[in-house]
DNA sequence: CTGAAAGCGCTTACAG
DNA sequence: CTGAAAGCGCTTACAG
C-alpha cells in the first residue's frame, strides 16, 4: 500500500497540516519537526499525490499539445522543444494527434478540459472557429506554434512564411535562375499554403520575371503527393532550372523523381527546400533549404504558455528567425 | 465559472448522487429524471472533472511513455501507434524524453508516480535495475517496446533482432556478396547492439564466409556518428561489396559518404538498412531495409498495457514480424 | 510553532 | 427510484 500524508503525520506525531507545510516549504514549524517529518517521509518512501493536489490547487502542472501528425519529423522536433522547456518548469506534456480531423480534435479538447490541463499548445493547423470556441469555454491559456489565427487573444510563435519564401526564391534568382517553378501547398491553406506561394510570386515580380501560374504545383507537403507533383513538373516544364519546394519532403520528392529520370541535381535542376528537418542533411545530395528553428519554436511556445499560466498576463506573439542553409542542391548558373 | 456536479444537481432538483449515476450510466433513476439531468448538463455545458474522479477511482486514464529521444523518427512512429490505440480506449499519453539520462529518467518516473498514471511504456532503452526498482515501487503495469529485459514480470514487444540481422545478412549473401561489412551499434548494448552483430556473424559462418572482425564498425545508430564509421569502412576495406547497417540512418550515412567519394550505390557497393523509417523510401536511391512494424508495435504495447491495467492479468511478450523491403540499394552480383 | 476543520469535485455504499 | 453522508488525499484559512 502506498502511504499517504496521513501515514506520515501519524508516524511523525504531527498533524497533516504540518506535513503539508514542510512538503511545500511553507513557514510554520521548528527545525526539529521538519527533520523528523523529512525522516518519516524517507522511511515511508512517501510521495505526494499530485491528483489530490491538483484538485485543490486547480493546477495540474500539465499542458496539452495538439499536432496534426505526431509522427512527422516536423511535429516531433517541435514536441521535443516543448517537452524540454516544460519539463524544466515542472510541467508534463500530454500529446494529442488530431489527424487533422475535426471530430478527433474536438474529442481531444474535451478530454483535455476534463483532465484540467493548465494550458494548451496548438500546432501547425488552422484554428477553426469551432476549436476556438471550445478553447474559450475551457478558459485556459493557449498558444499557437507554426500557425497563427485571426483571434488576437491567441499568441503564436512562427516564422514569417511570406518573407522566408521570398528569400528562398530570391536566392535562386541570385544564383542566376529565371525559369523557376514551385512545389507548394494548397493555395486555400492560409498558413503554409498561401503565404509561401505569395512570397514566391512577389520575388519573381520584383525581379522582373514573368509569373507563370502553371509553374506552381500543389504538392501537399508530404513525400507521396509531392512525388506526383514532381513528375508533373518535370514532364510539363522541362525548361525549369530551379524549384522552390515549400517543404523538405517535397524537395526530396523532386530529387527522387529527378533521379529516376536520370536528371541530376543540382547539375540539371536546382532545388531549395523548407523546414530543415534532419532529413535535409541526410538527403543525397544534401539539401539546401530554409531553416525553421523548430526545436526553439517549441521551447518559446512552452515558455509563453507557462508564463500565461503563472502570471495570467498577456503575452505577445513572436516571429522566429528563419535562415538559408546552403548545401548542395542549388547550382550557380553562369 | 465552470459548473460542477453540485450546480447541475441543484438546478435539476436532484442529488449529486443521482447526477453521478446518470453521468456514469449506472442504474437507479427514472427516464424522467435522466432526461432533466441530461438537459441541465447541456444547459450548463457541464463537464465532469477528471481529477476529482481520478482521486476517488484511483484511475487517471493516462499512461506515461518514456523514450530516449522523442524527436527521432523511430520513437515518433512508435508513439503514434501508442497514441492511436490509447486514445480509442480513452487513455491519454504523457510523453517523457529521457535523453538516455539516468537522472532525468528517474525524475520522470517520480513525476509519473505523483501524477498517478495507470501504466507505463518504456521504449528502446535498457531497463536498468534502478528503473526497475522504481517501477516496482510504483506498483503499476509496465510494458517494454523495442527492448526487453531480464525481469520476467515485464512483458515486451519487439522484433527478433538476431534473426532479422541474420536474414539481412543472408539476403546479401544470396545476392552473391562475400565481402560483407557491418555498421552496427555498440557491442555492449544488449538490445540493438549485440544481437544484431551476433546474427550477422552467424549468417556469415553458416554460409562459409570467414568472419573478419575488422569489418564490423560501430556507427552508434545515428547519422552523424555513422558518417565517420562509413568513412572508415570505405577507406580501410575497399574490397567490401555490401554492407549491413543496423539502422536506416546508418545506411543512409553510408550512401552519403559513398556519394561524396564518387562510389555509386548499388553499382559499386550495396547496402541494406534496418527499421524502415519513412526516410528509407525517401532515400536516394530508395533503401532496401529490414522493416520493423513500429506503429504496430506501439499499438500492441498499448493494448497489452491497457489489458494489464483493466484486468490485472499477466500478459505475454510478443515477437513482432520483421520483413525485408526490397528497394534499390542492393545489387545482385553475377 | 501547531492542529482541527472545511473543502476541492467527485463516487459509492447504505438506508429508505 | 432517490438522497444523505462518508471519503479519496491533499491545502488552507482560522484559532490558539
Amino acid at each position: 500500500m502506498k502511504s499517504t500524508i496521513k501515514d506520515v503525520a501519524r508516524k511523525a506525531n504531527v498533524s497533516v497540516a504540518t506535513v503539508s507545510r514542510v512538503l511545500n516549504n511553507l513557514p510554520g514549524y521548528s527545525e526539529d519537526t521538519k527533520r523528523t517529518v523529512l525522516r518519516v517521509i524517507e522511511e515511508l518512501k512517501y510521495q505526494p499525490n499530485a491528483i489530490a493536489r491538483g484538485l485543490i490547487n486547480k493546477r495540474t502542472q500539465t499542458i496539452g499539445v495538439l499536432f496534426p501528425s505526431v509522427s512527422s519529423a516536423f511535429s516531433s522536433e517541435v514536441l521535443h522543444g516543448i517537452e524540454h522547456f516544460a519539463h524544466d518548469e515542472n510541467y508534463s506534456i500530454v500529446v494529442c494527434n488530431t489527424a487533422e480531423d475535426g471530430r478527433r480534435t474536438m474529442k481531444y479538447l474535451q478530454v483535455l478540459r476534463e483532465k484540467q490541463v493548465d494550458g494548451i499548445i496548438f500546432s501547425s493547423e488552422v484554428l477553426k472557429e469551432e476549436y476556438y470556441e471550445a478553447l474559450k469555454a475551457m478558459d485556459v491559456p493557449v498558444v499557437l506554434v507554426a500557425t497563427h489565427s485571426e483571434y488576437k487573444s491567441v499568441p503564436y510563435v512562427k516564422v514569417d512564411d511570406w518573407k522566408a519564401s521570398y528569400e528562398a526564391t530570391e536566392y535562386l534568382i541570385h544564383k542566376g535562375h529565371r525559369q523557376i517553378a514551385m512545389i507548394g501547398g494548397y493555395e486555400g491553406d492560409p498558413i503554409a499554403g498561401k503565404p509561401r506561394i505569395d512570397g514566391f510570386k512577389q520575388a519573381l515580380l520584383d525581379n522582373g520575371i514573368t509569373l507563370r501560374d502553371e509553374l506552381i504545383f500543389d504538392g501537399g507537403f508530404r513525400f507521396d503527393q509531392a512525388t506526383v507533383a514532381a513528375e508533373n513538373l518535370l514532364s510539363t516544364a522541362p525548361e525549369v532550372t530551379a524549384v522552390f519546394a515549400a517543404s523538405d519532403e517535397m524537395a526530396i520528392a523532386l530529387i527522387s523523381v529527378a533521379a529516376k529520370h536520370g536528371i541530376s541535381v543540382p547539375e540539371q535542376i536546382s532545388v531549395i527546400g523548407y523546414d530543415n528537418l534532419k532529413l535535409a542533411e541526410m538527403s543525397n545530395p544534401p539539401l539546401t533549404t530554409i531553416a525553421q528553428p523548430l526545436y526553439k519554436m517549441g521551447e518559446r511556445a512552452a515558455d509563453k504558455l507557462i508564463s500565461m499560466i503563472t502570471s495570467k498576463e498577456r503575452v505577445v506573439s513572436e516571429i522566429m528567425p528563419h535562415k538559408i542553409i546552403e548545401r548542395n542542391t542549388v547550382k550557380k548558373l553562369p
